[in-house]
Formats: C-alpha cells, sequence, structure tokens
DNA sequence: CGTGGACTTGAAATTTCTCAAAAGAAGTGG
DNA sequence: CCACTTCTTTTGAGAAATTTCAAGTCCACG
C-alpha cells in the first residue's frame, strides 16, 4: 500500500520536479499535483554563475523564480555608485515582486545559483487559483520583511564589531553542519559584498574579521571558511540578546 | 438611480463604519457589506495618546487593528536599550503580523492616534473566507518590505545629511498640503525619534537640520512644522535620483 | 517669572573612512 | 612546476564624520 502510493504520486509529479530540491519548501510544495504538472510545463532550469544579474534594478518584470540552489544577493545601487545589499536569498526562497512592473532592486548570483524560472504569466494565474500558494507567498514576504527590519537594526544601531560578529550568525543559521556550540561554513560573499551588506567599507570588514580572529569568536580559512568553536559567544559579539 | 443605490449601500454599511476615515483604502476596503457587519461587531475604535505603546516587543498578539488616523512607530530595542524605529505607520495602514504569535517589535503611538481593534480571531477567519482580504494584506506586507529596503539604503550608504532630508523627504510625501514644488507639514516626531529612525544621535540630527534651513533648504518654525520651498533640492539633498 | 522639557551649539573624543602599500591566493602560460 | 600577473584581503597612518559630554537657548506652562 505504501508503494503503491508512492507510485501513484510518482506518477502525478512531473519528470522536472521529480528530483527537484526545492520541491518540499519552495512554491512548488503549495500546489496540487494538477497545478504543478501545469506549472512545469511553463518552467525551466537555469544556473546563474557567481557574479551574474538575474535581473537590474528598474527593469520590467517578466519571469519570476525558485532558487535551487545557491546564494542570491538583493542590492539597490545609488546615481553614484553607492551599494547596499538590502537581502540574501537562499534555497528554496521565492524570488520576484508580486504585483509590480519592475523591480526595485538589482538581484545577483553571489554563488553559482541553479534556479526554476518560471514565467510572469503563469504564477500571476496560479496565485490567483490557489490560495495556498498565494498564502505561501504572503508569509515570505513578512518573513523577509521581519528580517529587514532585524537588519535595520543591525545598520543603524550596531557597531561594527557587532555588525560582522552578526553577519557571520546570519550565514551560520543558514548553514546546517553545527555540533553543539560549534559551527562551520564558507561564506557565500566575498569582503566587499559583506561591507556593502553591513554599510561598512572592506577594510573596516577586514579588520573586525581578524579582530573576532584574535579574540577567539572564530577562526579562519582561505578567507572564506569560518568555523565557530562557540555560537553563544558569536552571538554575544553581535549583540543579540540571551 | 444614484440615489438609490446610495441608500442600498448606505442599508448595508454598519453604523460605526459609515463615517470611518479609513474604510476606503484600508482593509475594510476589501470586505463585502456582509462581511464588513460582521466584523464591525467585534471592532472598536481606540484613542491612543502620542507616546504611549499598543503592543510591545515580545508581547503575545491577541488583536489587529487599523490606523484611523495619527502616525504610529514600530521600533525594536536591544538588550542595552540601544534603539531603532524600523518603520512608520499611516491611516490607513493595518498593524499586526499575521501568522505569528508574538511581536517582534513594540509599536507606539508617536502622535495622538486613533485606530480601530479587531480581534485576532476575527480577522483569521476573515482572510481565509476573503480572499480579497489576503491580498490587500500581502500588498501592503510587500510595499512596507520595499519601504524598508529603500531605507536599509538610507541607513547603510547615506551621510547624515543626506539621512536627515531623505527623513524629510518621507514625511514630505505622506503630508497631502502641497502646492508646486512647495510643501510644508508638521513632523510627526521628536528630534529623539528622528535620531532613532535615522540611526543617529539626536545632536547630529539637530545640526544637519540646522544646516537645510542655513542652506535654503527648508525653514522651520516651532521645531516641528517645517517648509520645503522646493522639493527637488530637498531630493538632490537626501541623495535621491533625478 | 521661574521651571522643565525639547532642542541647539560647542569642543573634545572616538569610530570609521580614505589612501597607500604590502601580503596572500588563484590562475596562466612557458 | 615555476615565474608572472591579477585579484582579493590585510595592515598602517592620517583624515573625516559622527558621537559624547557639557552648556546654553528657547518655549510652553503653571
Amino acid at each position: 500500500m505504501d508503494i503503491q502510493i508512492k507510485e501513484t504520486q510518482s506518477r502525478d509529479i512531473p519528470g522536472v520536479c521529480r528530483s527537484c530540491e526545492a520541491r518540499h519548501g519552495g512554491i512548488c510544495s503549495a500546489l496540487t499535483p494538477a497545478q504543478l504538472a501545469e506549472l512545469s510545463k511553463h518552467a525551466s532550469r537555469r544556473k546563474v554563475e557567481a557574479g551574474n544579474e538575474v535581473i537590474g534594478q528598474g527593469e520590467s518584470i517578466t519571469s519570476y523564480s525558485s532558487i535551487l540552489n545557491g546564494v542570491v544577493k538583493l542590492s539597490k545601487v545609488m546615481a553614484d555608485g553607492r551599494q547596499q545589499i538590502v537581502g540574501l536569498q537562499f534555497a528554496p526562497d521565492f524570488m520576484g515582486r508580486p504585483f509590480l512592473g519592475e523591480s526595485r532592486m538589482s538581484a545577483e548570483a553571489a554563488t553559482d545559483t541553479e534556479i526554476c524560472v518560471f514565467p510572469r504569466r503563469a504564477i500571476e494565474r496560479l496565485m490567483r487559483d490557489a490560495p495556498s500558494l498565494e498564502r505561501l507567498l504572503h508569509n515570505q514576504a513578512l518573513q523577509e520583511l521581519d528580517d529587514a527590519r532585524d537588519w535595520m537594526l543591525t545598520l543603524g544601531r550596531k557597531t561594527a564589531q557587532e555588525k560582522v560578529a552578526s553577519f557571520l550568525w546570519l550565514i551560520a543559521n543558514h548553514s546546517d553542519p553545527e555540533v553543539g556550540d560549534r559551527s562551520f561554513f564558507d561564506l557565500p560573499l566575498s569582503r566587499s559584498d559583506i561591507a556593502d551588506f553591513l554599510g561598512l567599507t572592506i577594510e573596516t570588514v577586514s579588520r573586525q574579521m581578524t579582530k573576532l580572529r584574535k579574540d577567539g569568536v572564530i577562526q579562519i580559512e582561505n578567507n572564506r571558511h569560518i568555523t565557530v568553536p562557540d555560537l553563544e559567544r558569536l552571538a554575544n559579539a553581535a549583540g543579540i540578546d540571551q
């Protein structure tokens, strides 16, 4: 019986989706097999190399997408070139701004990334027909709003030291491998991106990383690989409660 | 015939709502007369004086509300007391965080404010039954997310001068009276609140206000009343494109 | 007319940035 | 496998912006 159910599901799930990393948790998890089948007809998988743009600030929105793996940075640029990263997106996040014709920021792959691209129309039709999809997107928007506001506190009120620790804390919490209080991960961003995320210069980021290393809060190998021996010490350094 | 329609509507619209400032544009605009009638049974109007809290950081959410008039500030506090205002809400915004048990920030009346309070259950039931309500709240969440991300650029990358000008620009754009390029309004926030919104100290805010005044970008009367003779000059000072 | 609160102004201290140079990685072609 | 180049990161020192601390002013209110 178990087997029979699996076979039935298997027949219902489109081939391309069957092995998809984002099928559970992403927007596809909010669809019925029939809806998923219909959507998958218009979907296409795309690789985006680190540094390549998915969509530019001010460009018109013709498609939405799901992140299958990798990290995408969302950023805003001022006329004179000053830049601020306003969010990071991880799998299985949905990317795109519903109900608006053009993008208010650019989305660029921070690491090599794979995304599943959907035509704008297909998503908008589904959003009308599947309340569970709208619910999921609404929830994601609220979660991103919470994250954005947390980051506003970081940008407005924390010291450079706390900012860098907050960034490491954020990445640590999006990286699975974690044993007890210990955690290790690769940074998805360069020093320059980290600076743009924290509202600092790369020199200040570098100095604060060095300081955290000398204080024993983190270990650094190869610039990008970080080990955190004690997550609570990192939280303290980040000015995070408890 | 025109009259007849009006009478019909009039009969359908609950008495308390008939004269409500927020009935158009707020969440009530997304409801059918029957839904509105049902909701109004559980709704209550409440005055909140400037400085009073509507909900505190970490408190459990037992109700949602609509702003009828006035300005509410949303803020986060760190353990050591550092504070950051993460958003301002104006009529007819909806206040509250759907799908979450407790508030991640405090909401406090910046000016004398009136709100219409709804029990949590009533809103959550309606959100299931009225897709147009969920759509409206989803839209507001996305708009707030856009605003939050715009503000992240302000917090992370602008100078003190640009920050203060950006704040004045924000308030100017939420105040109607505006003739040609000229605009005037009362600030809904004290210098101390402005500082907490901009990630500055009150002294820096004060100095930058003085500088904008001496440069002729704004006029100040009675500390709180601002006149902007030329909105474009203000936009320039705020580092806003065009 | 004095008091309290909000705001402004001044001067010194501190943090962060800027500019400059050095040190490490990573890739290239001989 | 070794120079060679390039790009990223680190480090240092002085400059600039913002904060801190300390008065001082303004205004509403009793």
